[in-house]
DNA sequence: TCAAAAGTGTTCTTATTACACCCATGG
DNA sequence: CCATGGGTGTAATAAGAACACTTTTGA
């Protein structure tokens, strides 16, 4: 039997997999390590716990590092803790995800901008570590709190098209969906607020703009609901990895 | 800035909720401590991961020790990392929960049964340190899962009626549940195999025996199904706290 | 006038809900 | 013969899925 003494030689850290959407796509913010080991390589953003310090604060002070912004959705997702996953010595991590509005992030000086990077989810590989094994947990988390969690509106910027919300969704569970389908189910729900403002400059028909009701919105947060779609039978979309070596 | 060392000071423990059910109740598996802190205090089961101890290994080694069982149902839920929540120093715990099917757990030697007992969910409380606080997580994972996957195989025996399978829902997600709608809907699962055999020996009609497809339960554990449930109109059923402090 | 995306309804099918009486057994 | 829980079906409603054409704008 061990000593009491000997398990206190561990270390603790937080990995946190911010999520943003833009252009289409859903990304994530790497950052180009600082530190041994791994220097120069891209990972996921963490750090250690500090001896007196909370763990979720941990993982809101990395983010706000980061990306400079407060009060973002921080949710815990896995906790990893292979004996050898660090060669540094016994580091079990905590896994959080985030999802943050990359327009807000992008107004942010570029202080961190030189050494952070925004990359499709679908470009990322090999990462340093586990990371990678984080960020598939972090993925399929997010796909499971899309069913039934209002989560758009952490991503879209304030005021959005049902087009790009719609994007979104596809982008997430990487399915297409039906048009018509996607918004009767969508707006049957009381959650969108009709702004009665359109596009501007698109070389197309307008669209409508649209703005998450913020009562709804903490309502189907703490209650939850049930967004089930199942993709379009016409059109699959597959996942492509467009990563080369 | 703290330097590499300082951050190696912290322990890692796991905390298990082992979830059984029996005489119509679910029950958890609490232990008396025997050691400092809160010496001679029921709590759930735990224990420090040894320092070249996997972390999962570490919950699997205190479900075996406290159940004499193997291969049982074991999820990680969430981890919690206070800066605070142990007297003795840093510790972070990793919070697991698991199914067994209590009359495996009975043949096992009495060895641990002096300090360990079932106590029915309901009747739990004032457990030390965050173990309330853990002990609701796992319990809110437990009723998440029970709508995605087949979790009856873990807690019930080999053969089962099926009220005794609607009692374990109901008893999972503290609602009461028709009958014939519950019965039509997990037949259509193609789940359950009909043994075509009864009871023996009971007051009343005896039921028919039913087990688990074990080829279909793979595939609804990889896959997940989704078995939503509404309580039932007529009768509600609410969660009875019989404890007194 | 063309290209590009927005916007819009209906029919069909499937899943869910509500609900009440007879059956088999042991005591 | 009574108490106990087992077992069964149907009709009404709601939700989901499939599907194609017209509209508005800028270039």
């Amino acid at each position: 039997m061990a000593k009491l003494q000997e398990f206190f030689g561990a270390a603790c850290t937080v990995d946190n997999v911010i999520f943003g959407f833009d252009e289409g796509d859903l990304k994530i913010l790497l950052i180009k390590r600082g530190e041994e080991p791994f220097s120069d390589e891209w990972a996921l953003p963490g750090h250690f716990v500090y001896p007196s310090e909370d763990l979720e604060n941990a993982a809101v002070r990395v983010l706000e590092e980061m990306t400079g912004l407060h009060n973002v959705f921080l949710e815990q997702v896995h906790t990893f803790g292979e004996a050898n996953r660090h060669p540094f010595g016994r580091v079990i991590t905590v896994a959080y995800f985030s999802l943050i509005k990359i327009a807000d992030y992008k107004l942010q000086p570029a202080g961190i901008a030189k050494k952070a990077k925004w990359v499709p989810i679908s470009e990322v590989n090999n990462l340093p570590f586990d990371h990678s094994e984080i960020l598939e947990a972090c993925f399929q988390m997010l796909k499971r709190l899309v069913r039934t969690r209002p989560v758009g509106f952490e991503l879209l910027p304030p005021k959005f098209t049902l087009t790009e919300l719609q994007h979104l969704y596809e982008a997430i569970l990487e399915v297409s969906l039906d048009k018509r389908n996607f918004r009767k189910k969508i707006l049957s729900m009381n959650l969108l607020i009709d702004l009665n403002e359109s596009q501007e400059g698109v070389a197309h028909r307008p669209a409508r703009l649209f703005s998450f009701d913020k009562g709804k919105y903490q309502e189907f947060l703490s209650d939850g609901f049930n967004f089930e779609v199942k993709e379009s039978k016409s059109k699959s979309k597959m996942r492509v990895s467009t990563s080369t070596s």
